[in-house]
DNA sequence: CTGAAAGCGCTTACAG
DNA sequence: CTGAAAGCGCTTACAG
């Protein structure tokens, strides 16, 4: 391996000269800079990263803590991140989280990585798979606490997304104005009797759109148009909700808390001889991935995820500049297809 | 932050017997293991992976050099990954590659911070969204000669998935099964008149499946239900050759080179109001996470993206343990759900 | 514009 | 079973 004590060998000069060519170039003479460079080009120099961190006391290093890379939602978000970090000079490393245990390891492998800072991605989300929301409620609320002593103890800097822990600067989601989007737009189509999927999960965000859509509905003097059946938030769910729904009350559409119900639905509506949007539109919600893929592509009301991963690493890049920041959110935006 | 200073401080004992409290704990007597253990978790020491990398020279970390998130086989090939290299006390860095310039900086990441070993995702598959397959290849090829004289200058440990380069061991991915396995089934189904939608792209994988299936169709005695309709390897290609295809001959069954097509295909077949599978059968391959999405539920061949995820790290683990590896490949397999 | 010295936090290699 | 010394490759802080 070729260290700087090489190359300032190989130039005639002292490590320092080097180390002032890499990092502080024009406090050289343009002469020996020239040289230097010269000699780094022809062996194939490279600064070792953790000579550097170590004396510096910091990684270049962002850490987040993630799980399931297949929601759609994650893997916008991180790819966003990634792409950030890596302009303004940070490594990622992305750490798994399914369960109570596997997630203190993941931060314990973080600081021991010496992570400059942490975004922590939305938990409740990748509880969907378990059966028990209760139990994955548990789960997440327990590292969560683990998480937040842990990161006073190390002092570590934290922006987290869609998941506010006091003291850390959050970016939100705002799942009622996809609701109040999804709602007004269908309404705007001239859609009175619109029905609701929603997760039989009955808290937070599931709530909230729940009690959006209620609400929209009457303002609208739509009341009488209530009507929501519930199932767990993937297509399985979304199906047997749907169904559910069409054995109690043929709706003029359908709107779905979110891509994965939709994706349901248009199952069950095919399967029920009814065609899409003619006798039942169907209004998505969050802009996952399988959007394009669905048959007719799905309308649906993205939730800024690209956006959340990017303000992530720019308020965190902020912090370690000296800058303070409150909470804030993202802008949902209607995505106009087919299926609507 | 606390070190290994203070803890032998705390302890009084010396930052040797610290080290090996951590690393060599049977090598100590219990009674200073435990006084030292107690001080460690009291004052939440955690070792600096810097300083550790720095004295040992190998850093316990894999560079993944991938593109496309969205790609369900890379997503899958990363979580394996992932999965298996944290199992072994490894931090993976994911470095993102859309473009030449791009790939070259990512590479240089990679070896700043001392990785110590590589796996190389397939980089042919990231170029499928430029419209020009000669100038993606192009940049594909340029790279992959700047990636093996890099590796060979800086002596990096290599596994390659899917991506053949000389001097490294590669996890190949078996094409040409995947489409026997695919056109079997659909034989022993009871199909013979069985069409194919493949890339425009005439070479590699694409050529090996082409060729595949006219040559199983032939030693079958169905020569003549030989059909091949070719476009762009996406979901709007799919149902663009799709609609081609229907225009010149309404087959009993069609084969897709892959899912993506097969989701373009779905859309086709349901605009020209036919029924699948009653009408035509359709036929998957890779095993994307849209196959669940799909309306019916696309019956598929896997890649074994999982697998192959999983064995490029065995394998990179096993050479830094001194073992030798040849190529390997990776068993397809069907997954039946409910489009055939 | 350049350099000598010290130190970041750990481990290796040796000694006892 | 434990410790003193040296060094990994870099940068900081000072000096000139």
């Amino acid at each position: 391996m070729v260290t700087i004590e090489d190359i300032a060998r190989l130039a005639g000069t002292s490590p320092m000269t080097v180390s002032r060519a890499i990092n502080t170039p024009e406090k050289l003479k343009p002469s020996t800079l020239e040289k230097i460079n010269k000699i780094i080009e022809e062996t194939g120099y490279r600064p070792n990263m953790f000579a550097r961190s170590l004396v510096r006391g910091k990684s270049k290093t962002i850490g987040v803590l993630t799980s399931n890379l297949y929601n759609q939602v994650y893997a916008d978000i991180l790819s966003a991140i990634e792409k950030i970090a890596y302009k303004n000079g940070f490594v990622v490393i992305n750490a798994n989280v399914d369960n109570y245990s596997n997630a203190q390891q993941a931060l314990d492998m973080l600081i021991c990585n010496q992570v400059d800072g942490i975004i922590l991605l939305p938990l409740e989300m990748n509880m969907l798979h378990m059966n028990d929301y209760r139990v994955a409620l548990h789960e997440t609320d327990k590292f969560l606490k683990h998480f937040k002593s842990v990161c006073d103890r190390y002092n570590l800097t934290v922006v987290t997304i869609s998941q506010k822990i006091e003291g850390f600067p959050d970016i939100a989601f705002d799942f009622e104005k996809e609701c109040e989007i999804s709602i007004n737009y269908l309404i705007e189509k001239g859609y009175t009797d619109i029905a609701m999927l929603n997760s039989n999960y009955p808290e937070g965000l599931w709530k909230a759109k729940e009690d959006k859509y209620r609400c929209i509905m009457e303002e609208r003097g739509l009341a009488k148009h209530i009507l929501v059946c519930n199932g767990h938030a993937d297509i399985t769910g979304g199906r047997k909700a749907m169904e559910e729904l069409l054995s109690k009350h043929r709706p003029r559409a359908v709107y779905c808390a979110n891509d994965n119900m939709a994706g349901g639905a248009i199952q069950a509506i095919g399967r029920a001889g009814l065609r899409i949007p003619e006798d039942i539109a169907v209004m998505g919600n969050d802009d996952f991935y399988i959007c394009e893929y669905l048959y007719p592509r799905l309308t649906t009301v993205s939730l800024g995820a690209t956006q959340a991963g990017t303000v992530a690493v720019e308020r965190l890049l902020g912090i370690f500049e000296g800058q303070t920041y409150g909470d804030t959110s993202v802008t949902p935006f209607l995505c106009e297809r087919e299926s609507v």
